[in-house]
DNA sequence: TATCAATTTATAGCGATTACAAACTTGGAA
DNA sequence: TTCCAAGTTTGTAATCGCTATAAATTGATA
């Protein structure tokens, strides 16, 4: 059992029933989600939560690190729980978004053309396997 | 004297003085403007035009392939006139967003973990020369 | 130049996100 | 354990980016 408490404290985030709740749902599920699904998910279980918690808790993660916010392929944001370094492939015929880990030896780049690099981030986007299965 | 008619007339969009002047904007002012950005620009020269026109433009010349239209790092819509292929640096002091002249060929993967590679998008963050020079 | 399809405009509307103020929790001190 | 201040959550209203719609206008063709 993961202490969720401490994750918190050490990131020096005031614990809160919330805060707990999402950020074991971020754990448990890694399906990038938006603020909206996790409110969906949440609110079977905690029916007071309000849609601004959801967004504020998101907002306080991303800035302690706890999180990364994706905006990739589309105008949307979504969450994933910060693991290791991975980059992402976005199906164009059924939308899922897939963590592919594989790093790249050629982007280590600190410099390019007098700008310091300090994070890469690399989107591919394609037609996933499952897809490519059932399409024949 | 570049001619944006024949420009749209080669890719099958019917002449309009609108199109014709947004074209020129997103062709003279290369700082991937956004759909709003593009609005307050021609605005004074054009009191009549519609924000609903430069939307419905933008999207007919993203469809066409004039344009390209780009959701890096940020929940905003970015244009920018079609060139040769390159990467984006966002600068996170200025946040002015930098064509970057370089190919990866370390990217060129047709196949990953079974997926099929169609597009990759590479977007960069750091800190701009200019920044950096004002840092000292 | 007349016609008619296509485009533009203005308004209303929608979904995602933020601002704000009141009510409620939390953690620490007495 | 109780109390209090600070911080958090909630609900509402508002904002932002974008889209839908229908009436008015424009542009290409005959």
């Amino acid at each position: 059992m993961i202490d969720f408490k401490k994750i918190l404290k050490e990131h020096g985030i005031p614990l809160s029933l919330q805060r707990i709740k999402i950020l074991e749902y971020l754990h448990n599920f890694k399906t990038h989600p938006t603020a909206d699904m996790i409110y969906q998910a949440l609110i079977e279980e905690m029916p007071m939560l309000s849609k601004t918690t959801v967004y504020n808790t998101l907002k306080t993660f991303t800035e302690k690190g706890i999180l990364t916010a994706l905006s990739i392929f589309e105008n949307e944001v979504r969450y994933e729980y910060n693991t290791v370094p991975h980059i992402h492939f976005k199906c164009v015929k059924c939308n899922k978004i897939y963590d592919i880990s594989k790093t790249y030896d050629c982007l280590k780049n600190e410099e390019l053309e007098g700008h310091k690099v300090l994070e890469h981030h690399i989107n591919l986007k394609g037609i996933c396997k499952s897809c490519r299965d059932s399409e024949e």
